[in-house]
RNA sequence: GCCCUCGUGGUGAAAUUGGUAGACACAAAGGACUUAAAAUCCUUGCCCUUUUGGGAGUGCCAGUUCGAGUCUGGCCGAGGGCACCA
């Protein structure tokens, strides 16, 4: 068997693809982009199944005559450089770009078709310098604001945590309890676009209904009213929220949020600063809300109940109202809303059933929140609880004492963080206590290279002379904004970079983005559903807005979200993870460590992490079994949206098949002209037909797991046919159409193929020709069971079918001296015969 | 608690609009080649039958249909998202 070294061959392409550019200048448009990575260190499998994706994408799209722009660069600002810095004495800058040289070859390894000479990092002051002009942009449209906010204080680190680095109320690297404390903090006012965000998910028709899902559901709109209750012997009002005003009529109290403005009459009362500070204590852990009791101080006042004379319905303040939705007060009718119940159940709260649940009499246990009629409420009773809505709205607004309203979950963006190693805020403090933007003509507003990160706190606040500043059209002294922005706002515009990445000018080339945006085909990981997908949507929204040149309104066309590469996790008997190179397989059962030869136990494949430990390195597999084995094996077995366990017999058969596909291209090369015959070379050109349609169609619905098979049915179809008498001419031809195929899953070895073949226009793709069946087999079934399979011309009628059932089929038997009661007769599929006994 | 998705061999999975269930691969068992092993190749894969063949079968229970993995209803199980959002 003839092999082929596959590093050398691999070598000698990836020298051609780093020059390659998937450019058809007279061809449509076709923006293929992977997310970009975080550079941590090293590439990891999960960038290898997102880039292979991508890179199949998009060669497939070149290949078929696509002008294809396919860029990469680096999302490379963030805290892990910070905290590495600490840990190994590097600056974040040099650990960071150390990062991108790695990864960048390791990139190279895998023979991407991406466009290098258009890279960018965010990190590179070429970039933020944009990022802070388009923030200016933003500021002077009103999309940013200056807000004090409740964040998550780490008071051993002196800075700001996202929730997710909140654990069990403690922060993620200090241990420390972390505090609510209120901040002034920058906003993207993204609620601006809350209904334009919601409404144009409909026209994303190539999104998954998952994610489009999950931003609806994060947008959150809901429809109700607000309503306004006078408090008895005073002049005062407290406005509520509620989706139910139906059920006004079992209002039991009103409660407020701790921080609503109303608190003021009570910042005297020591019980209720007590009461206020409990709330605030209680963590911020989704765990710790749910199980949170509720909490209640009771103001002794009261409110008059908007339609029943004479009632006064209690005021509290109350743990479970959130200051920041709606209006930070609500009324609550115990019968109907779970907290409410529990609430009034405590603090022994009148309980109104005012919606039936057809058992009247019998107390509740829980709240009733089913639809039914409504009872004990005037004049509403009788009605269904979406016509009591809309006649109680109207009333209400008939009286003036309240209105309709729409209301979203979607929160201002905040963007503020005390770190150092991100894009520098562009705002300046005057000392009379003005806030402006920078100057356009004065930026980037650079990052200070000399700083001290041993310090706590945010170093640029601790820096000696870089805050300080004047403002350059007055001459003022001014200090800088020491906040630097989320790196969620560095991803939020990369990719309309990418279409212009060393203009000059401004962010973007217009003429170039309006060329290029939106991006056709968008991958990357389910992890992003939300917070990424969505912020790049509202960056895309503002920029229309401000820039009447551009004509997008949608970032991303099309969306794909692959799923996890997984793999199973070893610990040994002393608990400690192991990696799978630590470990050895026996047999199915008995796993053990190779060092000391002490059972391991095995755990259930998940997705690949540092800290279990339970990953592969892609380096390692590329020297080991080459490229294109990895590419392979990474597409095949499971459809590219599912979760995939990586297997080393996996890839190892992988790169065994993909030198068994050499040595064919190696026997089809020297094969010297046999004997032919016009009906066998029929079958064989119409069978390779048949898999250029089934490979194109396969790609073209992300099928690649069905495409590969494709390829091992294939294999196998040559190998049949090497043996019948099919000149090699034909041969040759047919191998080359098939090695085209394989380009997008194994650049190296079908460039390789295609050279070896003598090939002269590798950058075309088979034709796709539709209906080339002539032959079709159709099911012939008695009463819906099938009883035989004939090979007939396509489009046959029943009455030749009919023929030749009778004639000779395995379902003769069953029709004979059967009456036929009905035929059913599908052209091309079936058959079928309805039979009596 | 609310919302969504998914249940097909030992495993990963195929199966255009309802029309041949299990393609293709991994693992396993048996066999061939070999002094032996590795590699390679072949066969098998639920039940009945010596074979031809027949039967059951896509989480469970019903329904629609000539025909259901696919459609409808209920149940069970797994995964994901949201979560004091009034």
């Amino acid at each position: 068997m003839e092999r082929v070294n596959f590093q050398a061959i691999e070598k000698k392409w990836q020298k051609k693809f780093s020059s390659l550019k998937l450019s058809n200048p007279k061809g449509e448009k076709f923006y293929c982009l992977e997310m970009f990575p975080y550079p941590s260190g090293k590439i990891h499998m999960g960038h290898v199944r997102n880039y292979t994706i991508g890179d199949v994408i998009a060669r497939y799209k070149y290949l078929n005559g696509f002008n294809v722009l396919h860029p990469m660069g680096w999302d490379a600002f963030g805290l892990p450089a910070e905290n590495a810095s600490k840990l190994n004495n590097l600056h974040p800058k040099d650990w960071t770009n150390k990062n991108i040289k790695i990864m960048k070859d390791q990139l190279k390894l895998l023979g991407l078709s991406i466009d290098w000479d258009l890279e960018i990092s965010t990190c590179d002051k070429e970039y933020y310098k944009h990022q802070q002009s388009i923030f200016i942009d933003f500021y002077n449209q009103g999309l940013v604001s200056r807000k004090e906010t409740y964040v998550n204080w780490d008071p051993i680190e002196k800075s700001v945590l996202a929730n997710e680095q909140v654990i069990n109320g403690r922060g993620w690297r200090s241990n420390a309890i972390v505090e609510r404390k209120k901040l002034s903090q920058w906003f993207f006012n993204i609620t601006k676009f809350s209904e334009s965000l919601l409404e144009d998910l409909t026209k994303l028709e190539g999104w998954p209904d998952k994610v489009k899902l999950m931003q609806a559901n994060w947008i959150g709109k809901s429809f109700g009213c607000e309503l306004n209750f006078e408090i008895e012997n005073t002049s005062d009002s407290v406005k509520v929220f509620t989706t139910r005003p139906d059920t006004i009529f079992g209002a039991s109290f009103v409660a407020l949020s701790v921080d609503h403005p109303f608190n003021k009459k009570f910042n005297q009362n020591k019980s209720f600063l007590e009461f206020k500070n409990e709330c605030n204590k209680s963590g911020t852990t989704e765990e710790a809300i749910a199980n949170a009791e509720k909490l209640g101080f009771n103001t002794k006042l009261f409110v008059k109940h908007p339609f029943i004379k004479g009632k006064k319905i209690p005021i509290y303040f109350a743990n479970f109202v959130l200051m920041d939705y709606g209006t930070g007060a609500i009324f609550g009718c115990p019968a109907h809303d779970q907290r409410d119940f529990e609430f009034a159940k405590k603090y022994n709260l009148e309980i109104i059933k005012v919606v039936s649940d057809n058992d009247d009499k019998k107390e509740l246990i829980e709240a009733f929140i089913g639809n039914g009629k409504l009872i004990n409420s005037d004049f509403l009773n009788g009605l269904k609880v979406d016509d009591a809505k809309s006649k109680i709205i109207n009333e209400i607004e008939k009286r003036g004492i309240g209105s309709k309203k729409t209301l979203y979950r979607l929160k201002d963006w905040g963007i503020s963080r005390q770190r150092y190693w991100g894009c520098p805020i562009p705002m300046i403090y005057l000392e009379d206590g003005t806030i402006v933007p920078v100057d356009k003509s004065e930026l980037p507003v650079v990052l200070p290279d000399d700083i001290d990160l041993s310090t706590q706190g945010n170093p640029l606040e601790s820096h000696p002379n870089w805050k300080m500043t004047t403002q350059k059209s007055t001459g003022k002294k001014a200090t800088r904004e020491t906040d630097t922005l989320d790196t969620f706002v560095d991803s939020s515009w990369y990719f309309m970079r990418f279409c212009s990445p060393k203009y000059k000018n401004g962010p973007f080339d217009e003429k170039k983005i309006n060329y290029w945006m939106p991006v056709d085909q968008y991958i990357g990981g389910i992890e992003h559903a939300i917070l990424h997908l969505l912020y790049s949507r509202f960056f895309t929204k503002g920029i229309n807005k401000f820039n009447k040149n551009i004509n997008i309104n949608e970032p991303f066309k099309n969306l794909f979200t692959q799923g996890m590469v997984c793999h199973e996790s070893y610990k040994d008997l002393n608990g400690e993870w192991l990696y799978p190179e630590e470990v050895e397989r026996k047999d199915n059962k008995n796993v053990i460590k190779r060092k000391d030869k002490t059972k391991v136990i095995v755990g259930p494949p998940e997705s690949m992490s540092k800290s279990k430990k339970n990953t592969i390195d892609p380096e390692t597999m590329i020297k080991q079994y080459g490229a294109d084995a990895v590419r392979w094996f990474i597409l095949s077995d499971s459809p590219p949206e599912k979760d995939i366990q990586w297997s080393d017999a996996g890839v190892a058969s992988a790169n065994k098949f993909l030198q068994k596909i050499w040595n064919l291209n190696f026997v089809i090369k020297n094969k010297s002209d046999g004997s032919s015959d016009k009906e066998q070379e029929k079958k064989f050109t119409l069978g390779i037909k048949n898999y250029v349609n089934k490979i194109d169609s396969s790609i073209k619905n992300f099928r690649f797991n069905v495409s590969i098979a494709q390829f091992y049915e294939i294999y196998n179809f040559f190998k049949e046919n090497l043996e019948k008498k099919i000149s090699d001419k034909l041969l040759k031809e047919s191998i080359i159409e098939v090695m085209k195929l394989m380009i997008p899953f194994t650049p190296h070895l079908a460039h390789e193929c295609l050279e070896l073949a003598n090939c002269k226009t590798p950058n075309k793709w088979p034709t796709v020709e539709k209906n080339i069946l002539k032959e079709i087999n159709l099911a012939v079934q008695i009463n819906g069971k099938t009883r035989d399979i004939i090979s007939v011309k396509k489009d046959f009628s029943e009455k030749e079918i009919d023929k030749l059932v009778l004639d000779n089929s395995k379902a003769k038997k069953y029709i004979e001296n059967k009456k036929v009661i009905k035929k059913i007769f599908v052209k091309n599929k079936i058959i079928n015969y309805i039979i009596t006994n």
